[in-house]
DNA sequence: TTTGCCTTTGACGTTGACGTCAAGTTCTAG
DNA sequence: CTAGAACTTGACGTCAACGTCAAAGGCAAA
């Protein structure tokens, strides 16, 4: 398939994936024209990169990953640094857990009848960064 | 205190306390040369502010939501955006928490004896996009 | 008063993952 | 064979949250 059958199916721009290319994520061949081709695991290549992504790695870091992943071997040095973004995850959603209930406090306040009757979840709100 | 002192006490940098108030999220008063002095209160103020930006939101909805926080009330739209951030929130960590087992999934294959033991890990790691 | 650190505004630089525009080329349906 | 959709490379634009530098002025201690 070419580059746009490929975006559709992915959800993604041409431009991402051009992007993709760029980066060292991607490949492609090329028509006798110059146009790229992709064979139909690309799609699911791409739905990875995307995935990764959004775990918060740069493109740099996806770069050195995917072909440990496609070689189903990780070096120790690849391994450090896995363990480093996997720590770097978990306390990203312990922070989008915390954030999340600040929220929480927020929606409660604007659904409940009245404030008076639960002052705490308010405290909490506004001064939980009082907390030890 | 001025900006200096409630940097280190923050833990942020002076720019950045600078930038917090030209986005109107932090007030401050003025000596009489012009020189920004903060209450105590601030360094909370900006825990707060950080906080809230670590959970991803950005310095617009910050804006809008701190005077919410401070009055104790929110209205019906501000409700709204409230709960579409809080969607995006939980989506955020599901994204993070299935990008978690996606490292583990390699962590495991470096520091497992070898691949051949438990191969559906390894199609966890290279196919879960094929996953409905 | 002088030394010297702190602060001021202003403005340009950075980083990452693309968006967007332009000018030209290729492919495909009819 | 031809219209026009899809594709190519190249290059500049964007956005957010600051970093960084410069020139000038404020402030506290000796």
């Amino acid at each position: 398939m070419r580059i746009g059958e490929l975006a559709d199916r992915a959800c993604v721009s041409t431009r991402a994936l051009r992007y993709y290319e760029e980066q060292g994520l991607l490949r492609s061949s090329r028509t006798a024209g110059g146009q790229r081709v992709y064979p139909q695991s690309a799609e699911d290549r791409v739905r990875l990169i995307r995935e990764l992504y959004t775990a918060g790695l740069t493109s740099r870091v996806i770069a050195s990953l995917l072909p440990a992943i496609d070689a189903r071997h990780v070096g120790p040095e690849l391994l450090a640094r896995l363990l480093d973004e996997r720590a770097r995850t978990t306390a990203k959603i312990a922070e989008l857990q915390a954030a999340g209930q600040r929220l929480d406090a927020l929606i409660a306040l604007a659904t409940h009848p009245d404030s008076d009757s639960c002052p705490a979840t308010l405290d909490q709100a506004a001064a939980s960064s009082s907390a030890p």
